[in-house]
Formats: C-alpha cells, sequence, structure tokens
DNA sequence: CGATTCCTTGAAGAGGTTCAAAGGCCGTGG
DNA sequence: CCACGGCCTTTGAACCTCTTCAAGGAATCG
C-alpha cells in the first residue's frame, strides 16, 4: 500500500518532494507557506534537508551561494570578523527563520552561518524562487517580508543587546535565549559565544552567568543547556532599569 | 522657448513628473534607474519631495506609513528607543539609500528617521510600487537589494560601532561619516548623538573628540562640521588594531 | 545681554579587563 | 580503569577605562 492511499485525495500529491514540503512542519511559517498543494506539486527541485553538528558552518562570508536556508530545527549564529580582527555574533536565527537571503540576488554571503546546536535546515536554491517568481510573484512578497523580519532582528539586536552595562546586556540575552526554547531547556551558549554576541571578555561573561545562576535567575543542569526562570529574570530586568 | 527644445527629443518627456525625476541626480542610483525614460513618463503619481531642517523627524516608529523615502541630499539617523528607555542609534542614511521600505509591506515603521542635516528625499508612495510591480515585475528585485544593503549596513555598524574601547569605536565612527562626506567638509555630530551612537556618555565623545583634534586627526571649523584628516585616521585606527 | 543649551574638563569611583592560577569535563591512550 | 592532556570555566587581584558628578566655558537665541 503506497503511502498516497492514506492521505485525502485532495491532498494527494505526486510529486515526492512536494510531498516532503506538505508534511514539513514549518511550512506554514516558510517561504512556501502561501502555495497550496497544487502548486508545491510544481515544485520539481530537490529541496535538500541538511543536518549540522553544532561548530559545523552552513556557509562562510563571501562565498557565492547558490541557495538561501529555511531553519527548521536548531539555532544558528550568523558571524563576521571585524576589521580589527574579532570575531562579532550578529544575531541568531532559529525555527524558521531564513538565511542567506542574499543569494537570491547573486550577491556573496555577508556574513558566517554557524549552527550552535543541531541544528536542520532546508536548502532553498536560488533557481527555485526564480521560476516561482515568475509563476507566483506573490511569492516576493513573501520573501520581502522576510528581509524585513531580519532587518528587525538585527535592530532589536542592536538596541537591546549592545547597549548599556554587562549585566543588562547579559539578562537581555538570556531573554532573546528563552525565545529559542525548547521544552524548558534553553541553549547555553559557551562563554565564548556570549561575549562575541555581548561585546565582553569571557570572563566578564563568566562571573555574570554564576552570579545569576547564585541569584536563582537561572540552573545549568549540564553546561550547554539551562532552565530559565523567567519571573526572577523579568523582576532583574526591571529593577535593572529602575536604578539607572 | 519652453526647457523641453534644450531635451534632445527621444528623451523628451510629456508627463512635469517624469521631467523631474529624469533630472534627478540620484535617479541612476534609485529605486527607479531600472526604468526607462518611456516607463518613466507613465508615472502619473506625484512625488512628492521633501525637505527636512536638522533635528526633524521624516517618520516615527510605530506609525502606519504608505510610502518609503530615498535620501537625495543630506544624512538622516535611524533611532530607536531601548526597552530600558535610552535612545539608540541605529545607522545613518545618506544620499541614494532608501528608508521606510517596511512601509512596502503595509507594515508600521521600525524606527524613528530623524534629519541629522538639512535633508532632501523623495517620497516614493506604497500605491506606485504596487502599481509598478505589476506592470514591471523587475522592478522588486531592485526593491530588494535595497533590503539587502539596509541589512550590510545594520551589520556593518553593529561590527565596527558597536564593538571594542570607546576610542576605536570613536575612529571608526569618524571613518563612517567621512562615507558621507560633501566636499572636504564631514558632519559631525552632536556629542549626544554621537553617544548614542557607540553607546557612550557624552563626556566621553567629548573628551575624546577633543583628543583627537589635539592628535591632528579632524579639525571643526564650526560646531557642526569636520575637516577629517585620513591619513591620519587610518594611521590611528592601525596602531590602534596592533596594539590589542 | 541674559538665559538656555551644548560642550569641555576635572576628580572620584564603579565596572570591566587583564593577567594568573586553579578547578571541572571530556576523550585518548597507557 | 585510571591517568593524562587539552579545553573550557571559574575565581581572584591589580589595573585601567569609562562613568558619574560637578562646575566652568562657549555658542546661540530671543
Amino acid at each position: 500500500m503506497s503511502s498516497a492511499n492514506v492521505i485525502p485525495l485532495k491532498h494527494a500529491l505526486f510529486n515526492p518532494q512536494a510531498q516532503v514540503c506538505a508534511d514539513c512542519g514549518v511550512r506554514r511559517f516558510a517561504l512556501f507557506g502561501v502555495l497550496d498543494h497544487a502548486a508545491l506539486d510544481n515544485i520539481h527541485v530537490h529541496i535538500a534537508d541538511i543536518k549540522l553538528q553544532p561548530g559545523q558552518s552552513l556557509y562562510a562570508a563571501q562565498a557565492v551561494g547558490s541557495a538561501a536556508y529555511t531553519v527548521r530545527e536548531g539555532i544558528v549564529r550568523l558571524e563576521r570578523t571585524s576589521e580589527r580582527g574579532e570575531r562579532r555574533i550578529l544575531r541568531l536565527a532559529g525555527r524558521s527563520d531564513m538565511l542567506g537571503l542574499e543569494a537570491m540576488l547573486g550577491q556573496t554571503y555577508a556574513a558566517d552561518a554557524v549552527a550552535c546546536t543541531e541544528v536542520s535546515v532546508c536548502r532553498v536554491p536560488r533557481t527555485l524562487v526564480d521560476d516561482l517568481s515568475r509563476d507566483r510573484p506573490e511569492i516576493l512578497v513573501d520573501l520581502m517580508k522576510r528581509w524585513q523580519r531580519a532587518l528587525d532582528d538585527a535592530d532589536e539586536w542592536l538596541t537591546e543587546l549592545c547597549s548599556g552595562p554587562a549585566r543588562h546586556r547579559m539578562l537581555r540575552l538570556l531573554l532573546k535565549l528563552s525565545e529559542f526554547a525548547d521544552g524548558g531547556q534553553v541553549w547555553l551558549p559557551a562563554r565564548l559565544e556570549m561575549s562575541a554576541m555581548l561585546d565582553m571578555t569571557i570572563e566578564t561573561a563568566s562571573r555574570l552567568i554564576s552570579q545569576l545562576k547564585r541569584e536563582g535567575v537561572l540552573d545549568a543542569p549540564d553546561q550547554r543547556h539551562a532552565v530559565i526562570h523567567m519571573d526572577a529574570l523579568l523582576k532583574a530586568l526591571r529593577e535593572d532599569s529602575a536604578l539607572s
């Protein structure tokens, strides 16, 4: 019995790729969310499902890319090396975020994309978008919304994670990390990563995390995971704003 | 003798708006750079030419906007208020940069846009882009390039102006300002603006500028203008990177 | 010309960095 | 299995950068 038989007829898709996309958990939020099943069925390009281990690179800055990526699972960081030679983490991308949109314009990637956790992403080739934009121009509006989202993320990162005293920035980072939470547990970056996100030394990052543990803002069952106590975190953030 | 007579016949445009756009100094770099004269002639929407004095607001964050803007002349800053209640300047936009693209998607503006110098901008109404994208879909690609440019600017601002010691950030700011130079003279922000760009106090900004004047990196003929000595600036930047 | 606003400079103190060393958490190999 | 080395984290102490608080000076405007 083929798998098509267990699917209601009007949803039956004969293109295997289409079936994969139709079943994808993030499709509703992803680029092809606007496409109906019939349109999906016309996708004849292979959309690769890529898995990465923590630390593995998805793409490198300056590389000519022929694809963008949609994050299905896990957290990816975008980073750059400043002209001083220091690594700086620009922002994080999580489930349903899109990365490397610049490849859709034939440009080279603007930053390095590196997996923070175990990651799975869909590779969206440029040719596919080119084809679709001919047949279904409304996909371009969706694409522009992605750009705007990336820009909003960048602006928020700058305003909230790049200003004020170190402790405040760390609290904001924990808040941001809790957005990517995955069942109570939050991914806790290495101290070196934190320092690259918040522009501080790893010693300062370590001291702050230690202190926040003592204050009961977070617990770390293991090195790379934390339970964040939101009430304590929000309280800390409020007090922090008040006394300045 | 009408002005049309001095223009070669094949360039004669009968729509007055088209003439304005055809003559615009930034058209080549602007959104409608891809349109030929005939296409320009079909623009029947009025593209307002708006002038702003320093400190005047172009649009406010959260406002529902019906237009984006192309900077023709001058410098505009994008700023936000952080959740702590502090103002933060996100980046600067100069000649041929586009602002408020999010309005093209029916979204509210993501930041405040305020004139730093005397500014003139073209108002590009959303309806115009909607119409054009039907007739000339290639304009959408141009629009996406604008988004990518904004994102690149944001990323660069974050990596270069938000990390490292105060002196280094100030040097990078001067370098950035020199990109917007206007005949040897550079716009010199008020100390309060500098502090909002570089996340430091106005005292620190003032001290750094005073010191850099003494070092011969810049001269300030008046409060709001400076002459930047690029050789000295670049030398300072190099030494600064070396000793760290 | 006085009032306001912005800029500059000083001195004291806090916050962050630097340097140094010790403690934990692996994976490898004896 | 335990010992070892490597890597990351934590903590301490001294130092330095940047902030804070305060006051005087320059520019601008009615």
